[in-house]
RNA sequence: GUGGCUGUAGCUCAGUUGGUUAGAGCAUCGGAUUGUGGUUCCGAGGGUCGCCGGUUCAAGUCCGGUUAGCCACC
C-alpha cells in the first residue's frame, strides 16, 4: 500500500552506490531536510545532556530524538504541548523524531534497568516495572512509584502532542532468551499494535508528522521477513528495524541484514539503537538510511573521546580520564571544525575530568558529536563517489 | 614530670569474648557502556596492624616495655 504524505514530508534517493544497497537521499520535514545517510543524536527526555541547543547546531547536528516514555511519564504530552510542542519548548528548531516507548517495555520489563535500581535502592524491590497486554503496557513510575498506561493509541497521542516530526509505532520488543515461539507471538503482537498505531495516526494526526512502522521477527529469518512484509503493506512513511538484533556484533549485522533485506527500497529506513563506527559503516550497506544512538554522548559522560579506531589500533575511544592523558598537550582531533575538538590539549580535559568539572563532559560531547556529523559526511561523499570502501579505510 | 586517649592501605576509619588468606569508603590503575534512570557499572594493585619482647596451639585483639601525636593535671 503507497502512502501520500501529507504537505512537507518527502523522501528521495539522491544517489545510489554499486554493488551494495547504500545510497544517500534527501529527507525532507517541515523544520528542515536532512541528508541521508545521517545520524540522529538523543535527547531522551527533551534536552541533550549537558549542550543547550545552540551548542547542538554548533557542532553540526542536524536532527534529534527524544523519547516517548520518558516524556509520557514526565512532564507529559499535555505539557509539552502548552510549552508549543518540542520544538518551541527546547529551541530545537530541525527536525525531532520521538521514539514510542516500545524499547523501554522491553528494558524495563526484563530487569535491564531494574538491576540498575536494586543496586542503587539495596535489595528487595525487584518487582518488575511493566506488565504487557494485549491492549497495552501497564507501568509503575520509576519516578514516584504511580501506575501509568501506555497503548498504541496514548503513545501517538503523546508523539503527535510532543509535536515530533517524525514518529514510530508503538511496539513490543522481545528479548534475546526466548524461544522462537515466543518471538513469534511478540511480533503478532506489535503487528496488531501496529495497526492500531495507524489507526490511530489517521484519527488523530494534524498533518505535521509522519509515522514509522518497526520490523520486528527477533534473530529468527523467516519471521524477519514475515514482519517486513507487514510493514511494506502498510501506508507507513518510513521504516523502522527493531526488536533483538543477536548477542554479538557480527550476529548483528546478519539480522540487519535479514531484516532490510526483504524491505521495500522506496522508504527511509531507520537502525534504532545503534551508532557505533563499525555498525554505521556495515549499515549504509544494508540500506539504512538514518541511525540514533546513545553512546556518543553516554560515552563522553564518562570521559570518552570517540576516535578513528584505524589510527588506535582497532579502539572506538579514548578514555580521557586514564592517567597516559596528564601531560598530553594534543588537542582530541584537528580535524574537526569544532573548538572542543581542536582548541583544547587532552590533558585539560583530562584534568576538568579528574576535577569534576562538568565542562570537562561537555567538551566530550561536543567532540562526539562533531566526531558523528564528520563520519556521516564522509560516509555520505563515498556513497556519492561510488568509493566506499577506500573512504571506510581512513576510519575503521 | 604524672595520668589518660590514639597509632591498622596514599587518606578517613571498621575489625566481636583472641580463631581461616586483616576489611570498607575515598584515592590510584585499568576495563565496560549501542531505540539514555546524568559523576554509572565491573575488575585490579596496594598493609611487617607504630616498634621490641612476652603469654598462647593461635595475637590487629591480652600483658610488659618503648616510640610518636593529642588532651588533662602538677
Amino acid at each position: 500500500m503507497n502512502h501520500t504524505p501529507p504537505e512537507g514530508f518527502s523522501f528521495e534517493i539522491t544517489s545510489q552506490a554499486s554493488g551494495t544497497h547504500a545510497r544517500t537521499g534527501l529527507l525532507e520535514t517541515p523544520h528542515g531536510t536532512i541528508e541521508t545517510p545521517h545520524f540522529i543524536f538523543c535527547a531522551t527526555k527533551a534536552a541533550i545532556k549537558g549542550l543547550t541547543m545552540d551548542q547542538m547546531r554548533e557542532c553540526g547536528a542536524e536532527i534529534i530524538l527524544a523519547n516517548t516514555y520518558h516524556l509520557f511519564l514526565n512532564p507529559g504530552g499535555p505539557f509539552v504541548e502548552r510549552q508549543g510542542g518540542l520544538h518551541r519548548m527546547t529551541d530545537w528548531h530541525g527536525p525531532v523524531l520521538t521514539d514510542s516507548g516500545g524499547f523501554q517495555i522491553f528494558s524495563l520489563g526484563n530487569g535491564w534497568v531494574a538491576d540498575e535500581i536494586k543496586g542503587k535502592r539495596q535489595h528487595g524491590t525487584e518487582r518488575k516495572l511493566v506488565e504487557i497486554s494485549e491492549d497495552g503496557a501497564h507501568f509503575i513510575s520509576y519516578i514516584d512509584g504511580t501506575r501509568h498506561y501506555l497503548t498504541p493509541e496514548t503513545s501517538i497521542q503523546t508523539q503527535i502532542q510532543l509535536g515530533a516530526d517524525l514518529i514510530v509505532v508503538l511496539d513490543e520488543c522481545s528479548p534475546y532468551n526466548v524461544t522462537r515461539d515466543y518471538t513469534a507471538r511478540s511480533m503478532e503482537l506489535s503487528h496488531r499494535w501496529e495497526k492500531r498505531s495507524l489507526d490511530a495516526y489517521h484519527a488523530m494526526t494534524n498533518g505535521k508528522q509522519v509515522l514509522y512502522g518497526i520490523v520486528q521477527g527477533g534473530v529468527y529469518e523467516d519471521l524477519r521477513k514475515e514482519s517486513a512484509g507487514f510493514v511494506n503493506e502498510h501506508p507507513f512513511f518510513g521504516q523502522a528495524i527493531g526488536g533483538c538484533l543477536g548477542g554479538t556484533r557480527e550476529e548483528m549485522f546478519e539480522v540487519i541484514g535479514r531484516a532490510s533485506r526483504p524491505l521495500r527500497k522506496d522508504r527511509p529506513t531507520h537502525l534504532l539503537g545503534i551508532g557505533g563506527v563499525h555498525d554505521i559503516w556495515e549499515g549504509i550497506h544494508h540500506g539504512i538510511d538514518t541511525f540514533d544512538c546513545v553512546h556518543p554522548t553516554r560515552i563522553a559522560r564518562h570521559g570518552g573521546a570517540l576516535i578513528r579506531p584505524v589510527e588506535h589500533g582497532g579502539k572506538t575511544h579514548l578514555n580521557l580520564r586514564n592517567a597516559c592523558f596528564k601531560n598530553d598537550d594534543q588537542p582530541l582531533d584537528e580535524r574537526l571544525p569544532c573548538k572542543a575538538s581542536r582548541e583544547f590539549s587532552r590533558a585539560y580535559i583530562h584534568y576538568l575530568l579528574r576535577a569534576g568539572e562538568m565542562l570537562g563532559i561537555q567538551l566530550l560531547i561536543q567532540h562526539n558529536v562533531c566526531f558523528m556529523m564528520e563520519l556521516m559526511r564522509s560516509v555520505r561523499s563515498s556513497i556519492r563517489n561510488d568509493r566506499i570502501r577506500e573512504e571506510q579505510s581512513l576510519w575503521i
